[in-house]
DNA sequence: GTTGTGTTTTGATTTAAATCAAATGGAGGG
DNA sequence: CCCTCCATTTGATTTAAATCAAAACACAAC
């Protein structure tokens, strides 16, 4: 098939010097850096990742019903995961940005089970996963932390089911500007002024709203001043308030 | 109900010959008993599993904020998981019977992100968590079995995510039937005729209704000839006509 | 048996968000 | 530059589900 060509030339050479220091330099530390590793354990790391790939904007990482053989570390760029449903509908399940992990819902039935999709040029390390479950059998500060990993991604999807299943339109807004807010501020980066990478109507997918229902909220938000929105840019002026809306006040 | 019953007559006392093959009588095979182990593996994975424990109805197996130590294989019973908010409002994650695994969401965070109480007089086995973890870098078919599970909680929370997020009323409720008609077949029950454990206002809770909602269409897909409903008991006249629904076939 | 409590059903009304519709505004390509 | 294509905003209207309300029903306790 000709996306597989595509990707397989899109693969970068791995150079042995690159190599070598790859995970030390990455800020995926979450999975490929586990505090307390020996030197040897973090070499043995970093031959695990052995193949950096550049997904352009717009491409798929992986897609449903593709075989699942490794797990990805988004090293830059922001990726959206998209289910597709017998009767064409779909939803975003989620957002990943730099510094986190991609791919865990592919381990179970051995395919993924959604796409993933590059909101702009973006690059990942692939962790092949078979290897890193051998890895993971030798070094037990690794495994863990891969469990925590999943686990986490357990409680965070519980927690889109409370966003979608209880909390109103401005409320889940709301949420999402926080959370937004809260894991780019956890990367490095401002948590008050940044890019939305994705489309009203993306957003609107992953909340479970339409595209107008969503923009309604921002401007009513700037409105209220607790937000600038230019496009896909947004200040926020008051933390304070979106978690006020966030956490029911009103009404 | 006679099903039920005789489910809670097979567990017998725990006696020290019983323990001994404690797991091979067990019918929560998804962790205790992965494939393919040595009869010395199987002891190893029956030491593992120390602890039963009665839940009764209404009582919680554990509560949010907790620490975690341990799995629950649920032995016999229901149990439902719920989340609650900084105001108040909480919402039922998801249902969990007799062959389930039960505890998943604590691993991230060392402890427990929901309750998890009885829907009925339950029993469960713990098992403990870090010897899991010990015991799977022995064993790399339990590993292999241990994040399979854990991956299809993540794929079973994103398909809740859909159905939260762009199904209506009552494609949502028909999906609700047909994944419990599915899973007690998958447990050797009759996927046509069952007790629902839960009440309509957990069943709008998990799928973001209202109890009312719950009710209507109950009622609507009875007057349409696709279920019989009387209490607690539903039986199914046409998996057909409910996967219709499901599909949106409906408008 | 009666009483009381919690669950379920059903109907009438309200409402939050969807839908329909139209105008505006950028971004990129020729 | 102009033109086209999206994405976004905003307004008017509709609608699915929530809310409010009351009655019926179960089930357990007394």
């Amino acid at each position: 098939m000709a996306r597989a060509e595509l990707l397989r030339q899109q693969i970068t050479p791995i150079l042995l010097a690159e190599l070598k220091s790859a995970c030390a330099n990455c800020n995926v530390r979450e999975i490929c850096q586990p505090a307390g590793l020996t030197p040897e354990e973090l070499d043995q790391i970093d031959a695990l990742v052995d193949v950096r790939r550049k997904v352009k904007r717009g491409d798929t990482l992986y897609r449903a019903g593709e075989p699942f053989d490794a797990l990805y570390a988004v090293r830059s760029g922001f990726f959206k995961s998209r289910v597709t449903y017998e009767d064409g509908r779909d939803q975003v399940t989620g957002f990943s940005m730099a510094g986190e992990i991609l791919g865990m819902d592919g381990i179970g039935q051995g395919a993924h089970n959604c796409d993933a999709v590059a909101l702009e040029d973006s690059e990942v390390c692939a962790i092949p996963y078979e290897q890193l479950e051998n890895l993971s059998r030798e070094i037990s500060s690794l495994q863990r932390h891969f469990h925590k990993i999943m686990s986490r991604e357990i409680v965070r999807e519980s927690s889109v089911m409370m966003l979608l299943g209880v909390m109103r339109a401005e409320e889940r807004i709301a949420a999402f500007l926080l959370n937004l807010s809260q894991r780019l501020s956890a990367r490095g980066y401002s948590p008050l002024e940044f890019h939305l990478r994705m489309t009203r109507e993306e957003i609107g997918s992953y909340l479970g709203l339409k595209l107008e229902t969503v923009s309604r909220a921002f401007s009513k938000f700037h409105k209220d001043g607790l937000i600038e929105v230019e496009q896909k840019f947004v200040r926020i002026k008051s933390i304070e308030g979106l978690k006020q809306i966030y956490e029911h006040h009103v009404k």
